[in-house]
DNA sequence: GATTGACCAAAATACATTTACGGTCATCTA
DNA sequence: TAGATGACCGTAAATGTATTTTGGTCAATC
């Protein structure tokens, strides 16, 4: 089988089970049965390999926000099951959830730096179905950059950030409703 | 002069010089001229004198942001205006501005604990002046306590975050008719 | 020519020792 | 004699140091 995608895997299960920092590259060599020196013919650096991972992680992201959606149904519904499926998999998939973690305990730099390209990743996925919307006529024209990048923090404050200060999670009826009324209805053309 | 209040005005300059764990109690009863004895009369421990402190500056912020906002204008205008005073205030005065630093870069738990606090304060104080507009027939009926919180995560996402993972900060601008045409609109009755 | 693991400098960790700190209270003074 | 004080105490943090671990290299190997 291919080495590089045994390394890639090796990897990937590691840095899933203990972080990009306790994670080593004896660890990884050993699990993918090669030599240490032989990851390095692949992956100029740890960091390299990392990121590597990370981006196949974002393609599932991808790959599974789209199946979420439902193909002819509303901009807000789709839009809103893409954000929800993406925030369930932040603390479902094994790697990103443990990823929020250390970024929260420690302060690993390549950790920081991978979150904020996934979240831009996010973002500009946003963007581009809110883009697609408007050309299809179903939403009016607007600052879809900001508009993008609101509806994330929107999400993540109503998902997240609110079950941290308050003893109840908000219920996905309170959140639609609230958004519905608010964001979404605005962007109707 | 009142004791307590010169204690308390020598801890509010020293958490704001030098944080909440690097402030000493030797380092406080000195600039306050006192014996250390003296500050455990009026305050039980460190933490409830720096609570003390807090929320002396939570009233300043309060009456500032009232200071921002303008009789007769309308909600969003003044709304505005207050919400951007707050998010100034957070990053001009000395002990706001060093506490959050604290917070980024140390993890004090009396120093979360306080964010936290002058986080909620906030958001009940949006909250109050929603619900003042809806009494007044200018706003619609609504979750106040939602809308509080999504108006409270927007603009710190819009004026705190963006310029941290963009080479520049948003206009105000742009921030304005951003929330113009999407949350404030649908609020209005 | 691809693969490997012993090897190296640098970074992290563990440990021992010292220092600093929050909080107390017997003593002092007004 | 009631409020103020600072020397004092136990603990927790900081500091210094010895030891281990780790990312990355490269000469030897297959």
């Amino acid at each position: 089988m291919d080495r590089r995608q045994e390394i890639l895997e090796a990897a990937a299960k590691s840095f899933s089970l203990f972080g990009y920092k306790a994670t080593t590259m004896d660890q990884v060599a050993k699990i993918a049965n090669v030599g240490k020196g032989t990851i390095y013919t692949f992956f100029a650096n740890k960091e390299e390999l990392f990121n590597a991972v990370v981006v196949k992680m974002i393609n599932e992201m991808r790959t599974e926000a789209d199946a979420a959606a439902v193909e002819g149904a509303s901009f807000e519904k789709n839009a809103h099951a893409r954000l929800m499926q993406m925030l369930k998999f932040r603390e479902t998939h094994q790697l990103y959830a443990k990823l929020v973690d250390e970024e929260r305990e420690i302060r690993t730099p390549a950790v920081s730096e991978v979150l904020e390209a996934i979240e831009k990743e996010i973002v500009s996925y946003i963007r581009e179905k809110i883009e697609k919307a408007i050309r299809k006529g179903e939403l009016k024209q607007c600052d879809t950059e900001l508009i993008a990048y609101l509806l994330f923090k929107a999400y993540l404050a109503l998902v997240v950030d609110w079950g941290k200060t308050h003893d109840a999670e908000l219920t996905e009826k309170r959140i639609v409703e609230l958004l519905s009324g608010t964001v979404f209805n605005s962007l109707l053309l």
